[in-house]
DNA sequence: TATGAATGAGATTTCATTCAT
DNA sequence: CATGAATGAAATCTCATTCAT
């Protein structure tokens, strides 16, 4: 039974790829370096990928999709919002923040100038289903009386501000000494924060 | 009284650079470029800035400068924590997203890889102040009784990354079609979910 | 009765890189490309040709193989040279202004720098016999008393030359808007010109 | 008073230019090469000329405009035609049989395919320009009674066609050791026939 | 100080050719 | 025989940087 070379192959390529454009940026990693990295000549990344634009997109797209199936959730029947809320918040910031995606969000934000088309499909696929996600949280919360807020997409964006926070602050600066993140005990204590809010509760009660 | 021509033809090539990093990145911009927009030879430039990199570096750095100063809030004396943190937020947010300085986030995030020092410089200088304002207006809540939290720092970050998200979508998401962002409404949206919280009130009486 | 596939699979190939090298000239046609016209693999091109310049000569020397043998008449006898000239005339245009055979001289005169070894095998075998031709013909226009002619090498490439370009014509100028040539009158035109001449018969009577 | 470098520069590209293209052709000449035999760096050459294409073409067009203005003749007055038909079938013979120019029909033929454009101008600019003195030339002889002919059109290309011969025969042939060309006897050659003939003028009287 | 001109050192991309299957 | 896959060796073109004037 033997295995089909190709996909394995052009998985190598794409994991090369990411390796390096995660590490150095579009501009700054070569051609030549992904094909040793994947352990090929130059000229056959070239037998996969039309181009370097085409195989950085490649590998953008590929990771999504490997991130985007399990992000969708199903109905929310009876549940409690709150406690929707907050495994939503520890899955997504669990899986944003993880070695392999966490320097996607760099990516796109760094590229996306130069790569309309990505930011768009990011956007569109990717911030937009997360945020229509959260949204749906919320709004089942403000159905099921748990919930009160006065503007709900931008409430929404607190909370995915909150996550992405979290994915650049590994990619970004820890490298260069900021203080690690415990992802896990972050996501909680985002999820506190836009939950209860700062104000005392007793205050106004 | 002679104009001082060092300085304006220093500042000049400042703003042409901005212009063009803002656009299209660091890579994706040719020093050419940046002369022409300034008026100048490709050579002037030299003499100003030892390299692309220095130049680059110098103008992220006086972006930064001119931001910082007003940044840096006094004592907060015996004034509400809530209504200290309303102003920040707003403030924090109208500069973060105005038209000049909404790049820098992107282009520290894109190119820190291969700027580490600048990423460490706005880690240290940017961020990290942001962040030491914030945690004082907190710490000062709760010394007041006003606020309640479990974890600061984390709180600290929710409360950043829904400002960061909003220079990030402007920069990266409006251009390709995203819905434009009222950074005003937002800013006090994002004050009221960190402050109030989703849960409702009433429940907790 | 087993079909040749050999033979067939070959004048495959040499159709292809006929219809390559004509419309792209040598450097400018991939193998690639020949070989997906021809229907087969690029490898399997290498099984039949060593290199693509041996495809190109064999591919040139089987057109002139294919052309050559009708080229050659027999003795003339007793017919007036006139009248073999004209047919002569005609039937070399016809043939070297065909639809399959025009862009030869094109190739020929575009890539003989490069290709020595056909330039000389085309002068050798070609033009050399196609002047030899025309000799032989005017040789005996003159032993019959019909022809008046001071320098025969000469006369000979006139005749030669106002072919040679009807081919260049239709090759290379009429692609980009020349008016097109009526080959068959204008090689009765050329016939015309080299028998008689320009100036006015009457006036030398 | 010191001189532009500017234009020395730019012909001595052209002059390298030339060399190499005619010596191997469009694709087989590298920029490299020229840039060597221009005594400056690849990246100069870029300075002067956008591509390679650009410089074929800038090369091809100078050596163009070299040859056009002392081609157009001025108005025939009463003189003989068979003079002036003679006088400009040796002009056009030793001019496009120059050692500078005899490469460019060569040139122009055998990269045709790729360069449209140039085939045209060539076209209309050259080839067009010889055709029509040749056919004013023609038509003055009709006028004066001094020549017979049929067809003009048809007439004048006999003509040219001799004269293009002998610069191919120049630059395909006699390199790979076809017998040299005499071309001034070859143009008187070549006048006496297209004037006079191969029929025996006495025949006709 | 300012600049037009020049360049060294790549970068991407191409393609004739080979080889294991 | 046939081929899919691979590659070595360029070729064009770019650009940060320098230098003579």
């Amino acid at each position: 039974m033997p295995r089909p070379t190709v996909p394995t192959r052009r998985s190598d390529i794409l994991l090369a790829a990411r390796a390096g454009f995660s590490a150095r940026g579009f501009a700054a990693t070569r051609m030549d370096d992904i094909a040793r990295a994947a352990g090929i000549s130059k000229a056959a990344l070239y037998l996969q990928f039309a181009s370097k634009e085409a195989l950085f997109e490649a590998m953008v797209n590929e990771l999504i999709e490997t991130m985007l199936p399990q992000a969708a959730p199903a109905d929310f029947g009876d549940l409690p919002a709150e406690a929707i809320l907050r495994r939503f918040i520890a899955f997504l910031s669990a899986r944003i923040t993880s070695a392999e995606m966490a320097f996607v969000p760099r990516v796109i934000i760094g590229e996306g100038a130069n790569f309309p088309e990505l930011a768009r499909f990011y956007h569109d696929k990717v911030i937009g289903r997360g945020l229509g996600i959260v949204e749906r949280i919320v709004r089942h919360g403000l159905e099921r009386g748990e919930f009160a807020c006065a503007d709900i997409t931008q409430a929404c964006r607190s909370i995915i501000g909150g996550v992405l926070l979290a994915a650049i602050w590994k990619t970004t600066f820890e490298p260069v000494g900021a203080k690690p993140i415990d992802t896990t005990a972050m996501a909680q204590a985002h999820a506190d924060t836009v939950l209860n809010g700062l104000l005392r509760r007793t205050e106004t009660a």
